[in-house]
DNA sequence: GATCACACTTTTGTCGACAAAAAAAATACA
DNA sequence: TGTATTTTTTTTGTCGACAAAAGTGTGATC
């Protein structure tokens, strides 16, 4: 495929991550297709790798559950569970809460500077209109939280949560309008004073309804879709 | 080593998972010490099987944070943290709180009955005064309230803390004491309680108080081993 | 006696091959 | 024509082998 790939996985031990990393955003970039087939042979060839590592990679992604391994049958990508899609919202509520009051209480200097210099790439991404960019980078910003909030437990959580949100919203993305992403500049903002202020209650607050803002956007992108795709189905 | 092991893994596809399990029960166990080599020719030998499936188990039980892989070096038996045991704790008391909450919204009346069931085989344990025992059914009977609750991403992650600090209890549990299990029975009857009146806030505040408990249980567990090693090293 | 360089051993990451299992294709039969 | 059965092809799980790193031991040098 990408001949880019090849040559380059060629110190010992870099072989399995590189696979996995890149397999990794195909996947969440929605490259590759949810429900889609994944040939060990054609990735053997693709990296330049025998299959022995392209498998290990697979074993992590799969760990993780971005991909599916049905045993002595097929690997598929994941699919995205829209009948299980309130878990997902309400854990990744509790997660904007408990990282962002995290961060309030356990932040750093550095950490700040870190925070501010994502939400700037943020703000950038709003004022280019550039809507991919605007979704990864807001899920750096509150990785970014997450860290000064030191649990390692909630970061990885989060982390997990928030590049599932990157794939529905990947799905959705044509209908971002412009409104709501100004919006989230202003509460991003707020959420950054109040984790400077150390004050955990307004920090628990603003995500909070930052996270009810996001997940009804997404609600309403998913409710406007399956209308559409209802029309069809008549 | 174990003989037992041997041949017991000779359908495709099951060579993986039954290394991949046992490993994960000798090291939460403690049957492999945390920080201790692990030697993939070692275990190739005694499961009989090659280095390839074993390396597969491996990398699953490194994904999920119990061993970890110094790439091109050993890989040993994840170390407990003591350092960063309030992350720890802080999630779990999370993870107390949310599960039960939600088994109190969403429990199926099969849910209730296999609760009731673990909840039983916990009270035997402490009957027995089976402290190994009590350890492993308190942590099937919170696992259970999880699954009530019926949020994959809370159970994954309750799941993996309950597991970790099943590691950290054994390292105590001689100093255990014939009391507290006594009061955790008497607490877990009315978590159950409150989750069939689906009182969600009874619920939560229960499993707040119960957690509670648990943490500061282990907390002074812990302090008075650290007093201890701390005249040894004067 | 301690430090360094070099040979040697062990361990790890990767490879190509092969057999079991599943999927697909071909055939037989109603 | 449609279903059941056999054969062929593809794919998956496992194996033994080998080369690159890292670890270990020995001797030389100061």
């Amino acid at each position: 495929m990408d001949e880019r790939d090849k040559q380059l996985t060629h110190k010992r031990g870099f072989g399995v991550s590189t696979v996995y990393e890149t397999l990794r955003n195909e996947i969440i970039e929605l490259k590759l297709a949810p429900g889609s087939a994944i040939d060990e042979q054609q990735l053997s060839d693709r990296f330049a790798l025998s299959r022995t590592p392209i498998r290990e990679a697979l074993v992590r992604l799969a760990a993780e559950g971005l991909i599916m391994t049905l045993t002595n049958r097929a690997t598929i990508v994941s699919n995205i569970d829209f009948l299980r899609l309130s878990e997902f919202f309400d854990a990744l509520t509790l997660m904007y809460r408990v990282t962002t009051r995290l961060a309030a209480a356990n932040h750093t200097p550095d950490d700040i500077e870190k925070i501010r210099s994502l939400q700037k790439a943020f703000e950038e991404a709003v004022d280019r209109r550039d809507v991919l960019g605007m979704i990864s980078t807001n899920r750096d910003f509150h990785v970014a939280i997450a860290q000064a909030g030191r649990n390692r437990y909630y970061v990885e959580l989060f982390t997990r949560l928030l590049d599932e949100g990157r794939r529905i919203l990947r799905l959705y993305y044509s209908s971002f309008n412009d409104v709501l992403p100004r919006q989230y500049v202003g509460e991003h903002e707020d959420m950054i004073q109040a984790i400077i202020n150390r004050d955990l209650l307004q920090a628990d607050a603003l995500a909070s309804a930052h996270a009810d803002q996001i997940v009804s956007q997404i609600r309403s992108y998913i409710s406007a879709d399956s209308r559409q795709s209802g029309d069809l189905s008549l």
